[in-house]
DNA sequence: CCCCTATCCTGAGGGC
DNA sequence: TGCCCTCAGGATAGGG
């Protein structure tokens, strides 16, 4: 997002080509074709995992980018390419082309409320990097939930924006085991957890980005985030801080990593 | 309200 | 070398 906003804010949509229709959860192929052309864009915005493109009228075109979706800026006549499902010719030149080879992401066009009130946006929580975050009253959703904290971390209605790796290193930093319920947990663990969550993901977007699978910036580029996780990737190595074995389970589904000994 | 599991989907990596 | 299997996971739906 912060890549691109510099080079959209703006430039005027000249040409929509959906290749894959399906990635299009709202509204219909005619409608967003309509609601795109020759609207220019005026902001570039982030709301959780969701990117809103603002346009002039008034609309956000809205992408997720699920795992492995980019959004990229590139010349048009670069070669597309494949699971290309969306591209945005820019009149100033560029193109702006949306990939997404597994196709967890989706792409919105409409007003945010809008788009909530069809269900097509969920609700969600507090955002980790705002000033407001620890006070937000994320802690007393917390202390209120009997699930593991990973659990409720990975919950966009409880965090906005956290994902698999970002919850582990924070319970990592915070040193608490990921699946303590999360209404156990004593005032001081709290408060290091809602200091390491925003920190761990400051980090990463310094570092631009985990590119471990397919993440990649505006621009294509891989970022290295990857190299600087404590726990992520590293089920069986030693543990940065104690040098134990770092424990790889399963939590809510989800592959999660982290140290037995030096989390409690 | 909460949990668990299946589903969507492709590509990487391991075993043979 | 090629084939098959497993695994990775964000969100959501369905069952318990």
């Amino acid at each position: 997002m912060r890549d691109l906003r510099p080079h959209l804010v703006g430039a005027r949509v000249g040409r929509v080509d959906l290749l894959r229709p399906s990635v299009l959860r709202f509204p219909d192929p005619d409608s967003f074709r309509l609601g795109v052309v020759g609207r220019r864009v005026t902001s570039v915005r982030r709301r959780g995992k969701f990117i809103h493109v603002g346009l002039s009228g008034g609309e956000d075109l809205v992408v997720h980018l699920g795992m492995t979706g980019t959004l990229t800026l590139q010349d048009p006549d670069q070669p597309l390419q494949p699971h290309t499902h969306l591209r945005l010719g820019l009149e100033e030149g560029r193109e702006l082309r949306y990939r997404d080879p597994r196709r967890f992401g989706r792409v919105l066009l409409g007003r945010p409320e809008q788009l909530q009130s069809v269900g097509a946006l969920p609700r969600l929580g507090p955002e980790p990097l705002a000033a407001n975050f620890a006070a937000s009253g994320v802690a007393a959703v917390l202390l209120r939930s009997t699930r593991a904290v990973k659990t409720a971390l990975l919950d966009q209605a409880v965090v906005a924006g956290c994902g698999n790796i970002y919850a582990d290193e924070a319970c990592y930093r915070a040193r608490i085991r990921p699946d303590r319920r999360a209404n156990t947990l004593s005032r001081a663990q709290l408060g290091r957890l809602l200091e390491a969550l925003p920190a761990v993901m400051r980090e990463a977007v310094r570092r631009r980005g985990a590119s471990f699978s397919d993440y990649r910036d505006g621009f294509g580029a891989k970022g290295e985030a990857y190299e600087s996780l404590l726990v992520y990737g590293r089920g069986g190595l030693p543990c940065l801080r104690c040098g134990s074995s770092l424990r790889q389970s399963r939590i809510g589904g989800r592959t999660t990593v982290y140290c037995s000994r030096c989390q409690r």
